[in-house]
DNA sequence: AAAACATATTGACAATCGTCAATATGTTGA
DNA sequence: TCAACATATTGACGATTGTCAATATGTTTT
């Protein structure tokens, strides 16, 4: 597992054409031309190379299945890159996970 | 209270040396000067800018004392800021305060 | 092997950003 | 009011970034 630093997250995340690709890439796979399509007056090469952001800053999922090359968020890895946040810069409220609440009790 | 959108707020926090800053003010209200000192080797100009772009995202607190002005890092603020990250990048682990976890029971 | 398709890379350019020196603004105390 | 101090703003500069057109790389199909 891969770790992503405070500064390098932000920067990943800083920009809003990225941002509205992650959104798309949320809670499905898809390949780069799908995303062109739906992101509607980006070229190619500009959506590759904002992949390619995410992709180094470990926040996106690779699959290759034959010529295309589909990509989905790694939630858990933004999860953790946010926690990381919480714990350095808002120690004072600490959060858990909903999935672990059951345990407490 | 003022709403902070996700691209601005990743924005605010994508520079080292604003991090650096954030975590100084995170938990004691410093004066810019004092800051300077901290930050060893970063100009007073400089520092000044960093801290208005943390203020215009609404991620510090600002306290006039005469000549001095204190800052101090918006806790709250930057939990919420995480937590609309966390919504809308990582829908499916719901984290909540621990503070609340008494409430539940 | 060649053509067709999907994605990545390169090179160029404008725009934004981080930084500092110089200066302006604002506050206190003599 | 004036001098001293603290902070903010301005202007300039190099560095980084977002974007696209053109091209390269990689994969499948004929």
């Amino acid at each position: 597992m891969m770790i992503t630093d405070p500064v390098t997250f932000a920067k990943a995340i800083a920009d809003d054409t990225r941002q509205q690709v992650m959104n798309l890439l949320c809670c499905e796979w898809l390949c780069v031309s799908d995303i062109v399509e739906r992101m509607g007056g980006v070229s190619q090469p500009t959506i590759s190379h904002h992949l390619a952001v995410l992709r180094e800053a470990g926040l996106v999922n690779t699959r290759r299945d034959g010529k295309q090359v589909f990509y989905s968020l790694d939630q858990e890895a933004v999860a953790v890159c946010c926690g990381t946040l919480l714990q350095r810069f808002a120690p004072g409220r600490q959060y858990i996970p909903v999935s672990q609440i059951e345990l407490v009790g």
